[in-house]
DNA sequence: AGAATCATGTAAGTTGTTACATGATTCA
DNA sequence: TGAATCATGTAACAACTTACATGATTCT
């Protein structure tokens, strides 16, 4: 149901191919969406099927030929009617690692501290990553305009989330520490 | 799938009923976890074919009849052997407000400010209930035993989450200001 | 009087995942 | 030579949500 916003969202900023549109969530939406290829092609067929987006068939040479999709005024007054709601649902998350972090009474310290470590390094390497992207794309100043707020703000998100993340982990590995004793 | 590692997680530590089980996901792991009463009794009847989990009937006065589901050391070996696994997948996120503010070019300024705000007490507001909670069951020290090490280490991890997005909105509606002149 | 809490469940529908399917080009 | 990238799609299955269904008690 809300995948169409995240794809009409992305879509109003610019034209993109399904392929653009699905690596966006495995890079820049990594923090508040997620999706698999298959369920983007298919909610883009629904959505031409509905007329809130159109496409044209870009033929490359070298790599294959790619249906560039632009959204339609029809999809635009839906994203708008849908962002106006007063209800926002609150934010749905699964995370595993946190899962497992919530029975670690179920192992010993010794292994728990390991599965942290390990993560611990996974979100360090995030945290740069996010913080990379953040700088090549809008430097200190922020977006040179107002086209560009969405990504630059959930972008700083995305930083402030992996930095959290990371605190959270040192700071568990000492609390487990001192359960060692 | 993982669902069910959820629940027998929770049951490591004392049986539960479903009723239970799908309480703490709406309150301590609202920040990592998520799921409706209808999965829940679902699930568990499933586990229960699978001999991963027994139950008996609590009859009660005043209130309805309840079942007590206990976990089987058959479950309690697959939760570990699931703890262990190498892979950890990464966290899955649908935060529908941020997939709102990913499309604030879509808006105007006033909008957007209006929609933060509104987000912005929200998440207040349960930041002050996840730090309740963490004072009432924790206090100062910490769990005094292992038992309890998991739910304290994720309530910790709730609070900063909680803080981090509480402060991310303070940043981001200065941040706005700055763009309306 | 109406809402919230405790308590469990089923049925129908929607959403999301995994596997299957193809194939050229580029990088290590 | 094998993996990664670009590029799109379908089919089958699993996971998840919403609506329906009931009903006593307690709080406002």
């Amino acid at each position: 149901m809300a995948i169409r916003y995240a794809l009409l969202g992305l879509l109003t900023k610019e034209p993109h191919s399904g392929y653009d549109l699905h690596s966006t969530f495995k890079t820049q939406h990594i923090y508040f969406w997620n999706s698999t290829h298959s369920q983007v092609y298919q909610e883009l067929n629904k959505m031409r099927d509905e007329e809130l987006v159109t496409f044209e068939t870009i033929v490359q040479e070298g790599s294959p030929n790619k249906k560039l999709y632009t959204i339609t005024p029809k999809g635009e007054k839906r994203l708008i009617e849908w962002m106006m709601e007063e209800a926002i649902k609150p934010a749905k998350i699964k995370d595993e690692f946190l899962l497992r972090v919530s029975a670690f009474q179920a192992i010993t310290i010794d292994e728990a501290i390991a599965l942290l470590e390990r993560i611990l390094a996974r979100e360090k390497a995030i945290l740069d990553g996010t913080s990379k992207w953040q700088q090549e794309h809008y430097g200190e100043d922020g977006p040179p305009n107002y086209l560009h707020i969405g990504s630059y703000l959930t972008s700083e998100f995305g930083k402030r989330y992996a930095k959290m993340y990371v605190e959270w982990c040192q700071w568990a590995l000492e609390t487990l520490e001192s359960y060692r004793t």
